[in-house]
RNA sequence: GGAGGGGUGCCGGAGUGGUUAAUCGGAACAGACUGUAAAUCUGUCGCCCUGACGGGCUACGCAGGUUCGAAUCCUGCUCCCUCCA
């Protein structure tokens, strides 16, 4: 099963949802479960490759969008592709730009053609299709490549919704057509919170044949409950044997939630720019090292970590870093939580290999505490409104 | 000795008769961040009571005074700064 593209699953977990499998790329092995730290420019945030490789990441996410707008999908072409470029030698996940069509929508006119964004870089506009998405992507050289996808908000009109995963369906069939490489391309499941929708998108898609599914569109506002109740309804209606991957979402108890409910694939922001702002996960919960209890703590952040931040530094060294604006306090903070996060992938495929996934998953979320969903969806309000 | 300027909340610094518990920074304290326009953003920030609305008290160097009302005007005291001798 070494072709690259080819998914194999090895093991699902006999009660529920869960499952374990590898996914083969031209760089390497994948095992699944998998998270994918985003590396948006060609670069996690203040991580060099080495170390990613170190901590025991298998694949990263790089963006089109971002690429293409600078430095130019001809340089990386012309620098050997995104690999040899940004000296990452394991496998590359690229998504296609379909999330800036939301993360940028003041800036942006979406038709059948495509999306006529302005950059925000210096304000000048571009037209991207479906099928330059792909030819761009090609052009990059990732291992898995992503259609290009409407993204509508969390609390758009169903009939905005609808119009939105009918484009994205469209779209993709002409990604389909365009793609002539043998990287592996991934359709996108629209259909906004609509369990309707959801699975006439996954249906639709299923019947085109793609080599692996994404789930896209949640976690960008909605309620938590609303999120893991659309993946459900998404999931029952893709095929089995093929990867599935829930874009945009890596919190710690969310990863335990997709895999519980089937997802293979994740990536995130989350954990790196958490991190970056002083939150790093342990198993109790997120902590906030810049807050005032620190600031004498001799013993690390997290006691149970073996990550490099942990072995070396007590939480009132980070503590410090961190209120001194230090650069260093973002490396370390970064590594921590990547770790963690590697770790909790590890503990999921052990479980799942071991058909304990389910008590693994009950435990875990009675130890680990989250934020109140009222504080979570007010301040994400505010965000969004302010981007507006 | 002479002339002038100034002392505002933890710090810097607005404000020159009422709408001022006092603009704005910073610090401090807490929170958010999910296919990265994010080393960003939000909230609190004199004391006491309240979950909140709200209420009470104390505040602009010190002491008096003018006024219905003063951080803002007047007098004295005190401390600091600049220039001239």
């Amino acid at each position: 099963m070494n072709s690259p593209g080819i998914f194999n699953l090895i093991k699902s977990s006999s009660g529920g949802k869960a499952r374990a499998g590898e996914l083969a790329t031209a760089h390497g092995k994948v095992t699944t479960p998998v998270f994918c730290p985003v590396a948006s420019q060609g670069t996690v945030k203040t991580m060099t490759p080495d170390e990613i490789r170190e901590i025991g990441f298998e694949m990263l996410l790089a963006n089109t969008y971002h690429l293409y707008l600078r430095p130019g999908i001809e340089v990386v072409e012309k620098m050997g592709g995104l690999h040899n470029f940004m000296g990452w030698d394991k496998a590359i996940l690229t998504d296609s730009g379909g999330y800036q069509v939301f993360s940028l929508s003041r800036l942006r006119r979406v038709s059948d053609e495509g999306v006529v964004f302005r950059s925000h870089l210096d304000g000048s506009e571009h037209l991207i299709t479906p099928e330059s998405a792909v030819r761009y992507q090609e052009s990059l050289g990732g291992d898995i490549i992503m259609v290009l996808d409407e993204c509508p908000p969390h609390d758009e009109s169903y009939d905005k919704v609808k119009e939105a995963t009918h484009r994205t369906h469209r779209w993709a069939e002409k990604c389909l057509k365009t793609h002539s490489s043998n990287q592996s391309l991934f359709a996108i499941v629209q259909g906004g919170v609509s369990a309707e929708l959801r699975r006439e998108s996954a249906e639709y898609l299923a019947s085109l044949d793609f080599p692996g599914y994404a789930i896209g569109g949640l976690s960008i506002g909605e309620a938590k409950q609303v999120t893991l109740d659309m993946v459900e309804k998404t999931v029952s209606h893709l095929p089995v044997n093929k990867p599935r991957y829930l874009m945009g979402v890596g919190s710690p108890e969310d990863i335990v939630e997709g895999v519980y409910r089937g997802i293979d694939i994740f990536d995130s922001a989350l954990p790196t720019r958490v991190a970056r702002n002083g939150a790093l996960f342990t198993r109790q919960g997120r902590v906030n090292i810049r807050n005032a209890g620190f600031s004498l703590m001799e013993q690390p952040v997290d006691p149970d970590c073996n990550c490099y931040s942990c072995r070396t530094f007590s939480a009132a060294y980070l503590h410090h870093l961190f209120n001194a604006r230090e650069l260093l306090a973002y490396r370390l903070a970064t590594i921590h939580n990547l770790t963690f996060i590697k770790r909790l992938m590890e503990d999921i495929s052990r479980a799942i290999s071991e058909d304990s996934f389910d008590s693994f998953r009950t435990e875990f979320l009675a130890g680990y505490r989250t934020t109140n969903e009222q504080v979570r969806l007010e301040q994400k309000r505010k965000w969004l409104k302010r981007r507006a």
